[in-house]
DNA sequence: CTATGTGAATTTATTCACAGCA
DNA sequence: TGCTGTGAATAAATTCACATAG
């Protein structure tokens, strides 16, 4: 293992190499090779070699990969070793599908606080959470939630990520459908469902 | 404007244009330029014109590129033009909230079949749309449905794959978390949210 | 003899710089 | 003059092929 920096490539693939290393978890499946791991994720067997290889000598040669030790390897890292905090802005439909879904407790995120600016919101909970009112927002900081998760409509979602940033946040997960403007020490990534969908039929017949 | 394979890259960026193409339109904006889409999209502008450039000559030079027209052009090559019909397998939670979706339509796409398993759930509707028992899987050709969104429990998303590949249907929109082997006539575009989430943490400070 | 780890070769994608047209 | 369209240059990612270790 030399020196390299890692593409973002690479880090969009370890996500996916997780996930099926817990499924193979949850089956008491011991060890891996790259070859068994690419056709169960339908990648290449050297590509997985390279994408670990940049991090450090996972493997045995002539045996494959621990699936526990790996396990472990990917999520420090991730930085999924640890719970991840998390703040929900905007609870609205999409904003209570966000808390609803499983993919985030198991990846080790949790939502431990939910804000909104709907006054007839405020002081319901969803879940264990009770939702505060946006002006709230400035105790993300020492309440030391890095994390917001933007769900609130299109036209409020720059001003909301303003805020969250205001408010000491170093990640954005933007479930807005839009593009944020934010500096460039905080990360945002969007997830569009739209934008995946939008992609099939072009791949429909023909070319 | 010459021959050139084009990239999946190039048909990932395009629904994104779409996207903030519609917005513009929403507002009446009329025309835009490479340099102005660029900035609300947070790309380059050379890498939105040599994009556009794979598929024709879009743009007036000196002037810019025609709102609507641009929407109109970006449509057609994903084929978003006219409806795209499609099937939902699997009326769980994460099926409900994909039919509820509004991302859905907007990009013109429709629910107008729903399939699953569970004999209670069998002739409920779900919007419109009633469900139907699994097994009815194979009317899809006749009735013209050539996309499934398949939302089961990862263990049956490969068997449900196969089902609606033998039913016809040419492209697969997988919200479970997992691969699933297709013939390759037939495209897949899995949509996995956490695999999104999980590389957040890598980015929060440090590298 | 098997399966990893990795430089080198190849392919693919991005960025540049500017010619060309309104 | 302004902005598009695009070959050429650069950068990045993937694939290969094989030395290496168990």
């Amino acid at each position: 293992m030399r020196y390299h920096k890692i593409s973002d490539e690479t880090i969009r693939r370890l996500p996916v190499y997780l996930r099926d290393l817990l499924t193979l978890s949850q089956q008491r499946r011991a060890g891996v090779s790259s070859n068994d791991l690419a056709s169960l994720l339908g990648v290449n067997p050297w590509q997985i070699r390279k994408d670990f290889s940049y991090f450090g000598d996972f493997g045995t040669r002539g045996v494959g990969y621990d699936v526990e030790n790996l396990i472990r390897q990917i999520r420090k890292i991730l930085r999924l070793s640890t719970v991840n905090k998390v703040a929900l802005v905007g609870v609205g439909n999409l904003g209570t599908a966000v808390m609803a879904y499983p993919g985030f407790k198991r990846y080790g995120f949790e939502i431990v606080a939910a804000f909104d600016i709907a006054p007839k919101k405020i002081g319901k909970h969803i879940g264990d959470v009770r939702i505060e009112d946006i002006t709230a927002l400035h105790t993300l900081y020492r309440r030391q939630i890095h994390i917001a998760a933007i769900a609130v409509p299109r036209d409020a979602a720059q001003e909301t990520a303003e805020a969250v940033v205001r408010a000491g946040v170093k990640g954005i997960l933007n479930f807005s459908p839009c593009y944020i403007t934010v500096p460039k020490r905080v990360k945002v990534i969007t997830i569009d469902i739209a934008m995946d969908l939008a992609r099939l039929p072009y791949y429909l017949s023909g070319n």
